[in-house]
DNA sequence: GACATCCATGTAGCAAAGCTACACACTCCG
DNA sequence: CGGAGTGTGTAGCTTTGCTACATGGATGTC
């Protein structure tokens, strides 16, 4: 029972590839293939079947892999600890965020992480529609992702969830809509109203529904963006209104779009940190999520003296 | 930071000598001390400091050492998990414990894993008073040993302790004593008695420092064995009264030593099993451990009838 | 105080484990 | 039917970790 094998079987658990695992793990595939042969061996059961022209673990292999990591959990906590005891933080962290989180917390972290000597933090972003998040946590040790109000789709995995916030989703409209001066809105007075929504697929879309549902009338839906710029030029334009969430809000079209409170409806999504476990016991990992937490505090408080 | 490294650093802070880490895990010397080197280079700190002619952990060493155990539990688990997997209780399981125990649990739980295939246990005894059970951990899987009520000197060490069985301590006295058909007896009942005691360091003397403080009275202890067949003959002869373990005593002098419960005072002791706790979670540890429960439970059942 | 003893630790050499490079077999897809 | 994708064998080399033996320091003894 080699620790090294056992996290070959781990990787191949998530890339679900032998090719992919050796290109993860610096080796050739042969490599690769030639040591999960020696762990089958050990086991006493196979642990891959051939599939195509690819393998996938059998109950049998993915039982292991399990365990594989508990172990690897253990061990990066020992090297946690360790670095602990001496005082020493260092390493490089690779971070995804989706665009809008990248916006409002990574310029202030990654200032306040500069000025531990040492860590270092990369950082990428990715259309969230592209890419389901916890697939990313293979390749990147931070995944900043979203989810909304009761949908925890991030659980169960087995990977380890961190919350950072959560962030009200308010109706935007322009200044000079008939809604405007309210201090809140309702379901019922939105009815009738155009809709510039996001792609089909992306999490907003359940709170339209939620909105149709208890206005007890349809939705018109206009236009379907991705990028909140391009949704805050349609709204101000006059073409729509759109659901915007309060602390990401570009800015650049000041007096032009006001934000209301959406009420009757969980309106709002949590930002949270996903991680495979192991890698979230590394002491250079959990100083940024540090960071990343009071970072998001900031922000919060922030907004909470501007309404 | 290498699991076999750090492996041999726990046992190095077990056993307290390079020598004895090689004998334990068939290697010489020499391979220990240079693999230790490198998890030293690794670590960036010396892990350890000689110290007349052998060497001792620093507080590093210490600190990274128990890590190395929670390695060696994930480790350990994953390995039971598979078996329990395939349903593999195999192996071999080596165990200690003091004669009284051994007399009294031994052979009905040797007898049921003898029906499990594959399944060895190798037993040995040990005189309780040369040897502290913690230390045996390190050479033996299962230790059985004794505590009395209140005192838990087997926790702290980072030991695993599974209690199997409380016993009662109750009073010997030959059949024809004038406290012989009293159905119990207090501290006060026995003031003035003649005592064979255990040696000194012995548990026991707790409880008799115990009755000594009820009574208010000094109590003599005229002869000191540590081997309870001893103890019973002299008992038997009329030279003194005694402690007796009641499920453990011989019973090869029926009808002439009878046993009386002692009230008022805490008298009686806790039988446990003490092990390592990567070894603890072993599937062949735990399936032996259960037998033991049973078969304790069996034998306070079987003492329960005939009072 | 010299000597034997018991440690840990260096050095040289050897055996095994694990990797690469390359060839091969198989499956999917245009 | 190729071509690009997959996983897996074989030969050979590199690295790792071991043993055997020698060395040096600390301890205890005659």
């Amino acid at each position: 029972m080699d620790v090294q094998r056992l996290e070959l079987l781990r990787e191949l658990a998530e890339r679900h590839s032998i090719t992919e695992v050796a290109r993860a793990t610096h080796r050739t595939p042969s490599a690769v293939s030639q040591q999960l042969k020696v762990l089958e061996r050990e086991a006493g059961l196979p642990l891959t079947e051939r599939s195509g022209r690819g393998l996938v673990l059998t109950d049998a292999g993915r039982a292991l892999a399990r365990s594989a990591t508990d172990v690897a959990v253990a061990l990066a906590r020992a090297r946690a600890v360790w670095d602990e005891f001496r005082n020493d933080a260092t390493g490089e962290v690779s971070l995804v965020t989706f665009p809008t989180a990248g916006e409002m917390l990574l310029p202030g972290a990654v200032k306040a992480i500069a000025a531990v000597p040492g860590l270092v933090v990369n950082c990428t972003d990715k259309d969230p529609e592209l890419s389901d998040f916890p697939a990313l946590t293979a390749e990147y040790d931070i995944v900043l992702a979203y989810s909304l109000r009761g949908q925890l789709p991030w659980g169960g995995r087995g990977l380890t969830v961190v919350p950072l916030m959560t962030e009200p989703l308010d109706v935007g409209v322009p200044a000079d809509h008939r809604l405007a001066s309210r201090s809140w809105i309702t379901p019922a007075d939105v009815i009738g109203e155009t809709w510039i929504g996001a792609p089909t697929g992306y999490p907003f879309e359940r709170i339209l529904h939620q909105i149709e549902q208890k206005a007890g009338s349809q939705i018109t839906v206009a236009q379907q963006f991705a990028d909140l710029r391009v949704i805050e030029a349609f709204v101000v334009a006059g073409l729509g209104i759109a659901l915007v969430p309060r602390y990401t809000w570009g800015g650049d079209q000041p007096g032009r779009l006001v934000l209301k409170p959406l009420r009757g409806v969980d309106a709002e999504r949590q930002i949270v940190a996903l991680m495979r476990p192991d890698r979230a016991e590394r002491l250079a990992v959990r100083t940024v999520l540090e960071v990343l937490r009071t970072e998001a505090a900031r922000v919060q408080a922030q907004h909470a003296l501007i309404p």
